[in-house]
Formats: structure tokens, sequence, C-alpha cells
DNA sequence: ATTATATATTTGTACATACAAATGTTGTAA
DNA sequence: TTACAACATTTGTATGTACAAATATATAAT
């Protein structure tokens, strides 16, 4: 379905303004897919992200700054995600010696458990959801958003 | 930027996970600037969104649902949006009479106004926002991202 | 007519987000 | 060494989101 369908715009938007909302009703709906298959492991999206980008440290903590830089979605309030996460034992908070302002944020074996139960589902879905379009058309579509966002 | 060097990730992700992550990454992006722009007008994006469907309505009220079915952003709890709007001045809603179920909710005076202010800015942001790619570039992107869709 | 089912919206609750202000820590300049 | 600015995180408050349950009205079945 085509985005001014899908909306039901009928009125003449211009190009520029289209492709920026259609940008943002894809991912809606990409976003919405994965967070349901989030929610069956007790995952909130920005939960999951989090996770990720700790066992991307490979053992070396994180900062709360660095997990922040890291972040797809908004992160606004890492501290209260991290709490979250703490909560259930997937991951572990500690003052960093060497400069008493940050924190050390570190997974737990647990916290990589569910990574590595969920590692082959998200491919899936990730894999299913990008189904529709061929590797080239992956590979323009990526070039497309990198060019579009190039400045900030 | 890269959608590798934004996120700093550093893995072998494939190319599917990499796409879907850059379509919301750059969603994100720009919805940021977006909101910025509306918040100095005292909107936030839904209520915006709210406004701009109720204005594609030419007077005609429109129902709660038939407002879900065409916002961008999710749009859990659009009865609190509406209230919020209604506050504001912005927009009436009522019992229908003919099905006093629904509820007919109509875009007030001062917020076709609001809106009729924020058009040029709007339109001026998105073309901003799109100003890295051509037309055939837009165009394309367009199409990707309707045929990624196509199924649900 | 009475009951059941479907439809449309509202309300409640937990959680997430935005943003400003507060807290505590470190580095630096007089 | 004291004072001040910069840094890193936490806390407060308002708003937004997700989702289930509740309410109210309309339609259908017996």
């Amino acid at each position: 379905m085509k985005i001014e369908e899908a909306l039901k715009i009928n009125s003449g938007l211009d190009l520029s303004s289209k492709t920026l909302i259609n940008i943002q009703y894809t991912s809606r709906l990409l976003e919405e897919k994965f967070a349901a298959l989030l929610k069956e492991h007790g995952l909130s999206t920005p939960q999951f992200n989090v996770l990720r980008i700790l066992r991307g440290q490979k053992g070396k903590p994180a900062s709360l700054a660095c997990i922040q830089e890291r972040m797809v979605d908004r992160s606004s309030n890492t501290t209260r995600l991290v709490d979250k996460l703490i909560a259930k034992g997937m991951v572990e908070r500690r003052i960093c010696p060497a400069n008493r302002r940050k924190v050390e944020i570190e997974i737990t074996k647990p916290g990589l458990d569910l990574l590595k139960e969920l590692d082959p589902l998200t491919k899936k879905t990730n894999a299913e959801n990008a189904s529709n379009l061929t590797e080239n058309e992956l590979l323009t579509l990526n070039d497309l958003l990198d060019k579009l966002r190039n400045d900030e």
C-alpha cells in the first residue's frame, strides 16, 4: 500500500514531506512488530537496546553517556531504564572508582543468556520484515537513508 | 555518516537488521527536528497530526476511530490527546447524535489559524531535512519504503 | 421483549519520554 | 586552597504510550 492510501492523505503533499512521513510511518510499523517479539520475553525495545550495547562492550563496562550515544531510539532517562534492568537482574551498576561522577554498567550472565535466546528470533523477524526487498534494494535503501541524514 | 558509525556498531550485523535499524534511527532524528519546530508553537507531534487530520476533513467532523486510522505515529489514547487540544481551544468534541457511541471532533478557527501559520514552516523544515536527496532519490526512497511495508 | 454480541469511546495503571533542576564530582584558575 | 566552571548522573514533573478493563450504545438472535 502506498503511503497516501495507508494514511488516507488526499491533499497534495509535496514530495519531501511525503517521504519524511513515509519514513516515520514505516519506522513505526517495524517498531511495533519488533516490540511484540520482545514483549514475549519481558523486554521493551529500549531495554533490549541497552542490553545489546552492553554485550557489544565485551566485558568492558559502559557509562550511561556511552549507552546513550549508541541508542537507536530516544533514550531520555537512561538512568531509569537501567533501574528496570537491574530490578530484572539483567545488568549491574556501580560507581566508577576512577571517576566517581561516572557509573559502570555491565550486563550479567542472565542478561547475556536472554540475548543469546533472542538472537535467532530477532534475526528471523528482521529478515521477515525486510523480505519484500532484494539485497540490492536493501543496499540502496541504506545508502539513501545515510545520505538523507548527512549533516548533523 | 553511515549507520554503523552513527551507532558505533562494530559487530557484523546482517543487512536486513542494519536496514531496519537505519530506518528507525533516521526516523527518530527527523522526528526530533520536527518536534522542535512544533514545540515553539506549543504543540506536540501527535497533537499536530490530529489537527492536520481534522483540517483534511474539510468541515466534516471526525470520530476518534477515524483520527486513529490516519495517525502517523502511535496514537494510543487519542481521547486524552483530544482532551489536551480541547483545553487549548484548538478542537471541539460532541457526541454524535446519529450514533451516540461515536464522538464528533472538529477543528476550531484558532486551530485552523495555527495550522495556517505552521504550513510554510513545516514545509520549509521538511524541504531542508530532505535536501540531501534529489527528486529521483526521494521517489526511489518512497517506492522502497512502500515495497518494504507491503503486506500488513 | 430479553439476552447476547459487536462497536466506540473512556478510564485506570504501569511504564516511557522530554526537559529542567538538583546533586555530587572533577578540573582549573586566581 | 578556595572558588568557579564543567561534567556525569539522578530526580522531579508534566506529558505521552501501551494495554487491559470498564462504560455506554447499537445491532442481531432467540
